[in-house]
DNA sequence: ACAATACTTGAACAATTATTCAAATGTTCA
DNA sequence: TGAACATTTGAATAATTGTTCAAGTATTGT
């Protein structure tokens, strides 16, 4: 039987719980990738990755109906995921950053490896 | 008024749904960000890129009941985010790959960003 | 074999959230 | 100004999902 101490583990968590980053941080990164995380907002933004879109295009692209791609835009616009440019009658949306190109593609490196 | 050629957009559809990614893959790839997405979830994983943990610590780090964190462990595990290895009574848990923490990472390049 | 510890599991409840539908706003052109 | 087009918005509904609680499984040491 090994002794580990009796502190051995309160160390550990006292020592993790120091280093995290802060909760509130941890909170907002959350609300990021919950963004990701529904399959018609991601595939706006990867259909972004291609072209600068109008709003009916791209519910023509998602097949969603363009009230539901305007809700979603929102709150893509919300979290400063993509810009947009009004162009006479048409709102031109598109990526915002590099960022976001960068977390997809990190994402699905992951993805095809599990195959 | 300008021409754009009755077309124009039907094309840029067209092309664009032709090079995106499939539907399949894109659905996947949202239910990988969907684990993300959820601050218990999020803050396991953050706490496991310090120190490999067991249940019972992960519950006290992350403020979270046991029953609660066994139940995230198990989404974790399903999307091969983690691994987990039993030693005496406890399991514990660890990071599965690097790609947990670069999207982790970049992601908090996004949110710092943001301030 | 039994008690103690560590963790998992299933069902139920509460809360969040994506989509639809109808109505409203904003822009262009005749 | 008014008609047509493009997009947004609000309310309601339906579906998904995180947490709790209670019970179950697994391992260790006596």
């Amino acid at each position: 039987m090994e002794d580990k101490g009796l502190q051995a583990n309160e160390d550990i968590i006292k020592k993790v719980t120091e280093e995290m980053p802060d909760d509130d941080l941890v909170l907002d990164l959350a609300e990021l990738y919950k963004v990701f995380g529904d399959s018609t907002r991601l595939k706006i933004l990867v259909a972004l990755k291609y072209e600068e879109l109008g709003v009916s295009d791209i519910s023509k692209i998602v097949n969603m109906s363009i009230s539901a791609v305007s809700h979603q835009l929102r709150v893509l616009r919300q979290m400063n995921l993509v810009r947009f440019q009004r162009k006479g009658k048409e709102i031109y949306y598109s990526l915002a950053d590099e960022h976001v190109e960068k977390i997809i593609s990190i994402g699905m490196d992951h993805i095809e490896e599990e195959r």
